[in-house]
DNA sequence: CGGCAAACCTGCGAGC
DNA sequence: TGCTCGCAGGTTTGCC
């Protein structure tokens, strides 16, 4: 499900019910997500508390007061399912992990178990294979539109592409490379090096909006607290592309036509929605 | 080295 | 109604 501003709107629902509780139970109900849990995770979680919440890319950082990291990826079908009463909360199907705490508690659910979750000290987080190579936080001032054209110079593949490596900037997928391509006007076809510099500040300032409006969206859904499972929130609604084939992209829908604009093409495997009208 | 397809797994909607 | 097919928001591996 969730590319980053999924997982920045989990986040926030986790962090807001979670710190400062302490973990009392933890009941891991399946062996293995896409890698295996830790083996200690239980003895590393039990008697812990909550000290505060991050993310990195699409990394869900639960911290807690031994110093260690409880790292989440929700990876395509992945949802946090909150709960409030102690005790309150029978397991379901495609749950692998309930944590219970004082006032509150959570069930990982994830049908497709392309989700990971990994523990590791905080201070080696930086090292580990997983957040070693990760580009920039869109979202961070480091990033703009020269640290994207630096990123992008002399790589062969399309910007659609590019942009999906995590490695160029990190966070993004599918939905919101297509949708920040859009308001960028690039076709997602170019080729990385191929970008002027007004077309990558134009690009970097559109990444960083629509994953903005994305968070604002998911924000405002987040009001009940039981929305914070990783679903997209009512951003998908505001969609200008992104599975929008034959119908007609917002910046188009004044003009007469017979058929919508919006194309499909696969690239690397992957659906990419466009407007060849408005995108060049 | 860079780029791409395949694999990991289940659920869902479309079409017959 | 029920079956099969294709497709899905991610990451990693292994192949060219």
């Amino acid at each position: 499900m969730p590319e980053l501003p999924e997982v920045e709107t989990v986040k926030r629902g986790m962090a807001q019910r979670l710190t400062d509780e302490h973990i009392y139970s933890v009941d891991q109900r399946a062996p293995a997500l896409r890698i295996p849990f830790p083996a200690n995770l239980k003895n590393a979680l039990e008697g812990r508390r909550f000290s505060h919440f991050g993310r990195r890319a699409k990394y869900i950082l639960a911290c807690l007061d031994s110093g260690q990291v409880l790292a989440i990826h929700l990876g395509m079908s992945g949802r946090v399912r909150l709960f409030d009463e102690r005790d309150d909360y029978s397991p379901g199907k495609h749950d692998h992990l309930i944590l219970q705490t004082g006032n509150s508690g959570f069930a990982l659910n994830d049908a497709r178990r392309f989700g990971m979750v990994m523990l590791m000290d905080e201070k080696d987080m930086a090292g580990h294979p997983s957040f070693k190579g990760l580009g920039p936080e869109p979202l961070d001032n480091g990033f703009s539109g020269p640290v994207l054209a630096q990123a992008l110079a002399g790589k062969k593949a399309p910007v659609k592409s590019a942009l999906l490596d995590q490695r160029v900037v990190a966070g993004l997928g599918n939905i919101y490379v297509c949708e920040a391509l859009y308001f960028a006007g690039i076709h997602p076809e170019r080729l990385s090096g191929s970008l002027t510099e007004t077309e990558t500040e134009n690009l970097a300032l559109a990444i960083k909006d629509v994953l903005r409006r994305a968070i604002d969206a998911g924000g405002s859904s987040l009001r009940d607290y039981r929305q914070a499972d990783g679903e997209l929130g009512y951003f998908q609604h505001q969609f200008a592309v992104y599975g929008k084939a034959g119908e007609t992209c917002p910046a188009c829908s004044g003009d007469v036509r017979e058929n919508g604009c919006i194309k499909k093409i696969k690239q690397a495997g992957r659906s990419t929605f466009y407007c060849p009208d408005r995108q060049r």
